[in-house]
This record gives structure tokens, sequence and C-alpha cells, in this order.
DNA sequence: CAGTATCCTATCCGATACTG
DNA sequence: CAGTATCGGATAGGATACTG
């Protein structure tokens, strides 16, 4: 809040008071999606100064929605959870991101490009179980990016590691995934699929794990929910 | 929004730009509860100023999910509605409305006393069913409150229509309500009732509608949630 | 890795008065 | 009734550098 509250018993209102703040609600989605550590939540908010960062979760455990614990062994190391409270916001960090992806038009959303953000959301849904039951890595190119941010690679290890790397890990690639940022994001929200863009994407590499992108690659937690916005 | 958006094409972060703005949950909360003109509106918000009432509206029609339209036959006056998005809204506000409800300390909702909200609140919800099939008048007096807010009639007329005044409307009173703020508050928001808290209510005039008090009277639209929080 | 410290400015917002 | 105009101040928060 800017300055003081808004002075109403209203339960919406006191709500709003501790959640409708700058980043508050984009943070807490990232606790939703289970980060737990500063430099993870700091990966999901990467806009986010760390000083406000620090700041919204002194503000949240204020709040009684997070809680901060040393982790055991490690010195100078937190970790930070929801508590019981604050495992409920879920409902409300759902609601409005339902509501976010039915009505708000994909080309507004789709000025919002970064590479970095969408892999590490792919990283964190990213499905196994379709791949083969040993390491597989698979490398993302997007066209037309500086090459700072042109290439990543998720690396899979049975039965469900997920690394994300944003330089060559060494390994073998299983498949090499050529597209622009656009496309993928727009596959990642379930606005397309791999199918109907498949000009516009080359795969080389394993067939096999072509054919299954699809399947494997986790999709947003609201890719199901139909676009009602005009286009 | 403070200054820019959050650049991030998640539509948890594109539904927080548009909807965690100062004063933008309480005011769709004015929406979801039918207030339509800008003065409705206004009582519902009633420290928010005119101006940034404005602008709200603004944005919020520019974000698709108000529409202003001018009243037939009343120049210079609109009315603003939810469009079929900002119906949609109502999941947000009741789940924002609902954690708060659960989750906000009462002592610290009941920092916030507001005659005025809290008559503007009964006014809505209050339900005539039980009452008398004529014109029913009942008076709140709101003891240790200075005169210009201590006092306030509510005139119910069959079948439904309900009025608020503060200004003695000159009615033969049918039922005087003598209580504090705080008591009639936390009767409103579901954390009491009339009966647990008889001897800080005095009720003088008809038994009969004084029986009835907990019926008649409208409650918060989240009354019926418990309390998490602890006390 | 996990944060703090500092600085500076844009802008948001509150207050008040005013108008058709 | 239904807003607009203006103004000034607070502060939120962006940028950057730094520390244990």
């Amino acid at each position: 809040m800017t300055q003081t509250g808004y002075r109403q018993f209203c339960p919406v209102a006191m709500a709003a008071e501790i959640l409708c703040t700058r980043w508050t609600m984009v943070l807490l989605r990232e606790f939703v999606a289970d980060s737990t550590r500063f430099n993870d939540l700091r990966r999901g908010v990467p806009k986010m100064s760390p000083t406000l960062l620090s700041q919204r979760l002194k503000e949240l455990e204020a709040a009684g929605v997070v809680e901060r614990r040393g982790v055991a062994g490690e010195k100078g190391i937190s970790e930070y959870r929801l508590t019981e409270s604050g495992k409920e916001l879920r409902a409300v960090v759902e609601a409005m991101g339902l509501w976010g992806q039915r009505w708000i038009e994909a080309r507004l959303s789709l000025k919002n490009l970064d590479p970095s953000l969408l892999m590490w959301d792919m990283r964190r849904n990213l499905n196994p179980t379709p791949l083969p039951q040993r390491r597989s890595v698979i490398q993302f190119m997007f066209r037309g990016l500086p090459s700072a941010t042109r290439a990543y690679w998720l690396v899979v290890d049975p039965p469900g590691e997920v690394d994300l790397c944003s330089t060559d890990p060494g390994f073998d690639v299983d498949l090499y995934v050529s597209t622009d940022l656009r496309t993928m994001t727009a596959i990642w929200m379930g606005l397309t699929t791999v199918a109907k863009e498949g000009d516009k994407i080359v795969l080389t590499g394993s067939r096999d794990i072509a054919d299954k992108m699809q399947a494997w690659l986790g999709l947003s937690p609201f890719a199901a929910e139909p676009k009602r916005a005009a286009a």
C-alpha cells in the first residue's frame, strides 16, 4: 500500500492491504509454485530488486503469511515457506491467474517475452514421464535473441530431476529445439500447440523425444483454460 | 501499479497489473455489491478521493472490466457496470474476502470502525422478510460517537426497499437499537451474535422486531466463514 | 549464496476547492 | 449529483554497489 491502509473493517480491504502491493501477488505465485530460497524466488521475479524482495518477505512474514527458517547445517541460509494461512492464498493466486488467462488479450501478454523466465517456468512444470529412462538433454535455441540469452539446456535425470543451464553443460544433446521466443511462449501458455506451430519449430535429434514434445513440455498451470478475451 | 508493469507474460502478473493497485480491489468489491453510480461507489470507499476514484474508473474502463454508460433521460449522469470480464472478477474478490475473513485477526479489522460504512453495508444486505408487512423504521444509536455520526435510521418499505438516513426522516420509530459501534460491527462481521451481546445492546420498541433482529440484520457476505486466525 | 546499504527520483496519492 | 483541476509531499521502489 502507498502510505496507510484503507481503514475499512471489510475482509476484502484488510486482505488487499496485505496482498495488493507492488510485486506481492507475483511473489506469492512463486511461493505457490514451491520456491523457498531467496535466489529461487528471485529467478521468478527477475525485474524485482533484491532490496524490495527482501522487504516484501519481511512484510509477508509480519503478516503471518510466510515464515523464515534457517537451514540446518548451512549457516546464514534461510528458507521461506508459506504458513498455513499463506497456503490458503493459493486460492487467491489461482483466481487471479484464471481470470488473467481468460480475459487478458494474448497480444498483451506476448509483449512481455522473457526467455529465462520461460525456461525457469518450463523447468518447473516439465513432465519427465514420457522421456526415456536415462538422462535426456534438450537444448532450446531462440532465434533472433542476443547470444547471451539465446540458448538453454534442460537436463532431465530420471526419475524426475530437471536442471536448467544457460551455458552448455557439456552433455550430449538428445534434442535440439530451434524456434522463436514468441511461439514457444504461446505454446507454454496453452494458446497454441507444438503440432500447430510445426513450421515454426525445428526439431533436430531424437525422433522419439521430438514426437512426444507436447507431452513432456510442462505447460503453464493455466494453459487448459481457454481465452475469452478478443484476440 | 507504481510506474510500469511487471513485464511478465504470466497471467497472474498480467492480472495483478490491473487489479493490485491502490483501492482497486476495494472498488471492485463495490461493483460486485452492485453499486453503479459515482456517488454510490464513493459511499463504499469514503476514504478514497474523488479524483482517484475517477481515475480508477477510467483505468478499469480501459482494461475492459467496467463500462460507462450515460443514463437515458438524465443528462451528465453515468452508470458504471461490470462487463462480462468484470463480472468474473467476483471470484477474485470472493477469494480475497474469504481469506481475509479466515485469517485476518479480528482485533485488526475492528480497529477500522466506521459507522457510515457499516450502516451502508447493513442497508445493502438487510433482509426485509422477517419484518412486518408495513413500513418499519429502525433507529441505530452508537454510544460514545460524536453526535454527527451517532444516529442512523433504516427505513424499510415492503416488499424490499431499504433507505438509510443520517438525519431524522421524521417517521415514527419502531425499534431503537442502542449499542457501541464495535459490538455492532463484530455482529455484522459474524464474529458474534445479537444474542451473545445481549447485555451490550439496548433494544427499545417493538418486541417483535427486536426478537427477530438477528434475522433481518443482513450480515457481511463473509460472515458465515469462521475465523482461523488467532484471536 | 543470501541478502543489505544507499541514493535518488518518478509518481502516486491525499487534500481541497471548484464547476456544469 | 457527478465529477475535474490543481498542488505539494511522501514514499515506494528502481539502480547499483557492497558484505558476510
